[in-house]
DNA sequence: AAACTAAGTGTTATAACATATCAATATGCA
DNA sequence: TGCATATTGATATGTTATAACACTTAGTTT
């Protein structure tokens, strides 16, 4: 599985990509993409960047789509839950898959200077976190694995 | 390095020995555990669980150590800079270090059921998300990695 | 000891993130 | 059509976190 976010890519393709598929999942497992939803997906998508909840609210206000904070958090769990977008825990922020459809772990590279995020997949009950749970005799339901640092462009780029 | 948590063990001697270890700390490194710094520890230190900012703010005021959340958030984000305690990113909340001392990557075992926390390390640098990050040219500063799941003891219990 | 400096604390206010609740509407299906 | 369920609208509130500024304390310099 690719790591992406820092590579440079033809974004409008990984977007009309990702919507297309997104609305292809959702007509198989009858789950309803709504206007709010599809729009907050596509802003989510828009960048490779987490976003806050009031940042996507505000988008959609703009747009008469909804002005208070349920509609952007609403919409928020629902892609969250149908697997098209992940909660950032270390930002407290939002960030479209891009990795949907496949059942995953996922993994995030933060980069502290420009905001940018980096889905990857760590298998982590295959690894040391799945050995520390076994030998803890702990059963794992969700991970959350994410990293902060330096992304290539921001190393290069002076302090 | 063991995982501490959901084990038997003998917790008064494993705060009074933490404590210790972070007084001693402290006057190495000339750090100041000044009382409420020190009061906040012992009160995370007390239970293998996550505690709020807020939680933790109840039973400092209730003590006559101050009554407004800076209070809080000051002493647990020196207990944090100084290695005494960590921040669990999935519950915005706060856990004494059971590892003090070493420099580490901690990663947390959380029962949904329970509530209680397990530390344990990963060195994730070495691992898959090291692996990831290298591959993408990404430079590591931090690691947020937790499992939330069932202890042994909820396991066993009744649904 | 007086003056200086740096760190810590007290206090007020507010920013940022998130959810409970209940009424109204839309959709899918028998 | 009529029912059940999912979604949306709207209000209010709860929870987590920080900015800003005044004041105090401890250590250092003179």
């Amino acid at each position: 599985m690719p790591t992406i976010g820092f590579d440079d890519h033809d974004h409008s393709a990984c977007v009309q990509e990702t919507l297309a598929r997104a609305t292809a999942r959702c007509a198989e497992l009858g789950l309803r993409l709504t206007p709010v939803r599809r729009r907050a997906l596509e802003i989510l998508l828009a960048e490779h960047r987490a976003l806050g909840a009031y940042d996507l609210l505000a988008v959609l206000a703009k747009e008469g789509l909804g002005n208070q904070p349920p509609v952007a958090y609403r919409a928020l769990n629902f892609l969250v839950e149908s697997g098209f977008a992940h909660k950032i825990e270390a930002l407290n922020a939002y960030i479209a898959c891009t990795h949907p459809g496949s059942d995953h772990a996922p993994a995030f590279l933060i980069c502290s200077t420009c905001h940018s995020v980096a889905e990857t997949d760590t298998a982590p009950a295959k690894g040391r976190l799945g050995a520390a749970a076994r030998d803890a005799g702990f059963v794992i339901k969700r991970t959350v694995i994410e990293a902060e640092g330096l992304c290539p462009t921001c190393q290069d780029a002076p302090a």
